[in-house]
Formats: structure tokens, C-alpha cells, sequence
RNA sequence: GGCCCUAUCGUCUAACGGUUAGGACAUAUCCUUCUCAAGGAUAGAAUCGCGGUUCGAUUCCGCGUAGGGUCACCA
């Protein structure tokens, strides 16, 4: 088994969108893959026909196709142990559950399920775990697919395993139980069916959250069942909401995965914040690219504890990746949110880094807009009156030094029109008055019209020597 | 309630049994700046409690406490 290619998987249900706890999970077990030139299988869970939401399993591949969370075998990619829906692999645990029958580890449920709820409620009031095993039939009937088919546990005993993340585990007799394999409609239960897959799929690293730990027992007695070796169980520690310490879920407000893409976040600092919530290589570097994250990567250093989710941290996280992008390729996102007449005009190239200075991700830019902080770079603002006032100056002071900014900036050649240059002439200017915003206020609320905005220097060298004249002009009238 | 697990700044975390307990996010102040943003600097901020083992415990052990998970014909 070690020496095997490392196989994982991420075995998600079609009962709606994925949250980021879900897509975690399936990070670590993507991560783990790439980093050992495994395989990473996607495999659709799809043994609950009532909870199943239309167009998941469409959902489901969007979200890790965005994350760019590539799978060597599984929908859309086929693979050597196809079909990966198991509701198109009815015949395979069919095929296993007569192993089992056969060993006399499988029997066929006689009760019905009032019965199952009176049994469930007696132990209730005695307070007492509910363990089937203990109304076990005598003499069950042959099973003949109408009834539920459980499996039958050989040995009461303490189980002891060894997990990956979190060391020696155990737990005693009463976690273990018979359990349904087979339900009445004909379908496995999780419990059965990933195990039989996992066999199948020869899966050597079993990724999930920690809520599967209590039921580990009842897996491992299957695989001693069918006589197989289990394989390595990687235990994860939950993501907690953000206000408060419920795991977080799609009850507790989890946000749908795709939302975060939709609001422009980008796929690498998803990654790196996701990757680095319950885990940390060690050392004080936080910001790694995709690759940086796959070789530092180690089942090892994941987490025990549940981690708060962080919005402030992943926008930071984001703003890292968005500076580490190459300008062009800003420049794509960039567009992608400007209106049609911001979006190919010549200015447009000149603004960018202004935007990613303000920016923490790409949704943030609808903000900017709505606010007008980027209408003055392509038209001409107004100037509200309201804000017309200067404390502390009269109008004809604020007029004269307009006059002497236009004056001196008309002076400048066309080819010169610089930020650089353009500071240090306004500033010789500024530094003769009683205070420099005398003439740099006035100045750039001439440009832009806001009581917010870059510096008179930037927009100046951005919209140009005509423009910026132009405005000086209409500003003084 | 039974069983299982966890515990370091507000948050994410680092620290062969020996460190002034480190970093990051957030917060505050300062610098740069007419403003905004970005950048730089500084500050405050933690080993859940009680015992034990040890020359020495954040680290190992026990007991509390707190939190999480799980006890389905759900996954």
C-alpha cells in the first residue's frame, strides 16, 4: 500500500452548491495529490434521490473548475473505473453486498420502521446509546431487495487507527453497530457505498472532515469484512463561521463557493487563504503562489482544531495576489467590470494601478464606480457648490492661485506633462504659500470634482496637459 | 446523556522540554501626504484552571472547565 501511487478523491453530494468548508477538504486531498504526482478522483455521492438538487453535479465541477482543482478521473474526464455517479454503479454494491451475505456478515432487516422508532425511543428513555446490533433477528429471512440489508458485526471490540493528522484513535465496542448497507429502495448507504468505491478506485488517502471520525469503527469493520487493507484516513478540522463557533454551514449562512468568484476574488488567493485556515508549513511566509502551495504542502501540519473563518483576512490575502499579478492580466479582470465607455477608452490603461491600489478584489470596482471616483478620469466633473467652500481662504486667493497653477503648468511641454514633473512645479507653487492646500486642494478638487481622490499630480499626468488646462479654466470661473 | 476529539494575542497561527512566547490579519498612534489609497514605523494584545513528572513545562501525564463532533433506510 505504500508504495502505491497516492490515490484521493473528493466525494462531494448533489444536494445544491458547495460551501468553502466542502471545498477545502477537497483542496487538501487535490493538494496532497499534486504533490505526490497522484491521482485525484471526483466522485459524485448521489445515493439520496430525495435530497438531490438539479444541476448540482454541473455546479459542483463550475466550483472546482474556477479554483482550477483539476480531477484525473471522474465526470467530464471518464477514467479506468468509470462510471463515477454511484447510482450508475447499483450492480458493483450489489455485487459486494453478496460477498458479504455470503459470509454470513449481511442479513436482511425484519422490522419496520415504527418498529426501528420504538426500539430508538426505549433506549432513549433509559439513556442509552440506540444500537441496532442488540434487537438483532435470530433467524432473518433471505434478503430479497425489499427490505433494508445490514451488515452484521463480527467482533465487539475496542478499534484503534491511526490517523494522519491527529495520531493514534480509538473507540470502544458501543461505536460500533449494524448498520444499514443496502436501503429498501434499492440504494446503498454512504456508509457502504464509498467504501466499496474506495476499494474499486484502489483510493490509498481517505480526505475528510472530522465528522466522519465517530463512524471510522463501522468503516474499518468493513474493510476487515471483505478482508481488505484500509487506507490512510486524513482527518480535517471544520471551518467555523465567522460570528461565533458553529461549524460552518449552509444553515449557518456558508456561502455558495461560486459567490466568491462572482464577487472577484481570484482563484490562487482563495486557495492560499483556504489551504492556510487549519493548516501552516511553518516559517512567517503567508503569501504562496498555487506551486509554493503544493510543495510546502503536508497532511501532517494540518490543524486539530476548528479555525474562524476571516473575511478581513482573505481580502487582504487577495490584495497580495492581486499585486502579484502581471499588469496585463489586471488589466483583463480590470475590464471586465468597467462600463462599456470607461472600458476602451485611452485613459483606460493609465488608471489601472490607481484601481488596484483601492481595491481588494475585482467586485470592489462597482463600488468605485457608484461612488464616482472614476467618472472624472474620462469626463469633465461638476463642481457641486456645497463643496465649493475652502475654509479659511476666500475665493479670490483660491482664483489667483489657479491662475499662477495654469500659468506654470501651461509652461510644461506636452511631453513633459509627467507626474513627477508636474509635482515638483505645483509643489515649488504650494511651498511659497501659508499652507500647501491652499493650492492643492483646489487644484485637484478643479480635476476631480471630489472631496476624495488620488492626487492632483496623478489625475493631472492621466487625463492630460489640454484636460487638466481646460479644467483649471472652468474651475477659476 | 453515551462515545470521540480539541484548547497559544480579538482572529489565523509559529515555537527538538530551555525563546524577552515569533509572524500575519484586525485595531491604535506616528511618518509620508491638501484629501483618499498605497507604503513605512511603533504600540497594545495570548500559553483555560488546578495538580503532578522534571533542574526547567506552551510542550509530557492526571483531574477539572470550556468548546467541537457524532449517535438516520443523510452524506
Amino acid at each position: 500500500m505504500l508504495n502505491d501511487k497516492v490515490v484521493t478523491r473528493f466525494a462531494p453530494s448533489p444536494t445544491g452548491f458547495i460551501h468553502v468548508g466542502n471545498i477545502r477538504t477537497a483542496l487538501y486531498a487535490w493538494l496532497f495529490a499534486r504533490k505526490n504526482n497522484g491521482t485525484f478522483i471526483l466522485r459524485i455521492e448521489d445515493t439520496d434521490k430525495e435530497r438531490e438538487v438539479e444541476g448540482s453535479i454541473e455546479h459542483i465541477q463550475k466550483s472546482l473548475k474556477w479554483l482550477n482543482l483539476d480531477w484525473d478521473e471522474g465526470p467530464g474526464v471518464g477514467g479506468p473505473h468509470a462510471p463515477y455517479i454511484q447510482s450508475e454503479r447499483l450492480d458493483l454494491y450489489k455485487k459486494y453486498a453478496n460477498i458479504l451475505i455470503e459470509k454470513g456478515l449481511a442479513y436482511s432487516d425484519p422490522y419496520t420502521e415504527e418498529e426501528i422508532e420504538a426500539f430508538r425511543k426505549k433506549s432513549e428513555e433509559e439513556k442509552k446509546p440506540f444500537l441496532f446490533r442488540e434487537h438483532r433477528p435470530e433467524n432473518p429471512s433471505a434478503w430479497t431487495g425489499s427490505t433494508p440489508l445490514r451488515f452484521k458485526v463480527k467482533e465487539l471490540k475496542r478499534t484503534v487507527w491511526n490517523d494522519v493528522v491527529w495520531g493514534e484513535l480509538s473507540a470502544g465496542p458501543e461505536a460500533l453497530d449494524d448498520f444499514i448497507l443496502i436501503k429498501s429502495d434499492g440504494y446503498p448507504t454512504y456508509n457502504f457505498a464509498h467504501i466499496v468505491d474506495d476499494i474499486e478506485m484502489k483510493v490509498t488517502h481517505v480526505v475528510r472532515g472530522q465528522e466522519f471520525i465517530s463512524s471510522t469503527p463501522k468503516f474499518l469493520s468493513l474493510y476487515e469484512a471483505f478482508d481488505i487493507m484500509p487506507p490512510l484516513f486524513v482527518t480535517t478540522p471544520p471551518i467555523m463561521g465567522a460570528n461565533g463557533n458553529k461549524k460552518l454551514s449552509k444553515r449557518d449562512g456558508a456561502k455558495d463557493i461560486l459567490e466568491y468568484e462572482a464577487e472577484g476574488y481570484l482563484p490562487d488567493a482563495m486557495i492560499n487563504y483556504l489551504a492556510f485556515l487549519g493548516f501552516n508549513p511553518g516559517g512567517e511566509k503567508e503569501v504562496y503562489t498555487r506551486e509554493e502551495l503544493i510543495n510546502a504542502f503536508d497532511l501532517t501540519k494540518i490543524q486539530h482544531s476548528g479555525a474562524q473563518w476571516s473575511d478581513d483576512k482573505l481580502n487582504w490575502m487577495n490584495k497580495e495576489h492581486i499585486k502579484l499579478l502581471p499588469l496585463a492580466e489586471a488589466q483583463k479582470y480590470i475590464l471586465e467590470y468597467l462600463p462599456e465607455d470607461m472600458r476602451y477608452d485611452k485613459i483606460t490603461p493609465k488608471i489601472i494601478p490607481m484601481i488596484i491600489e483601492r481595491i481588494s478584489k475585482w467586485g470592489d470596482i462597482k463600488e468605485m464606480i457608484t461612488k464616482g471616483e472614476l467618472d472624472f478620469f474620462f469626463k469633465q466633473p461638476q463642481y457641486p457648490k456645497e463643496k465649493l467652500i475652502f475654509k479659511n481662504t476666500s475665493p479670490e486667493k483660491i482664483s489667483d492661485n489657479l491662475k499662477q497653477a495654469e500659468k506654470a503648468l501651461g509652461e510644461l511641454n506636452e511631453n513633459d506633462f509627467t507626474t513627477e514633473n508636474i509635482k515638483s512645479i505645483l509643489m515649488k507653487i504650494a511651498d511659497g504659500l501659508e499652507s500647501r492646500g491652499e493650492l492643492l486642494h483646489p487644484v485637484r478638487f478643479a480635476l476631480s470634482g471630489m472631496d476624495k481622490s488620488p492626487d492632483p499630480f496623478t489625475i493631472a499626468s492621466i487625463i492630460g496637459k489640454n484636460e487638466t488646462l481646460s479644467r483649471l479654466q472652468k474651475a477659476i470661473e
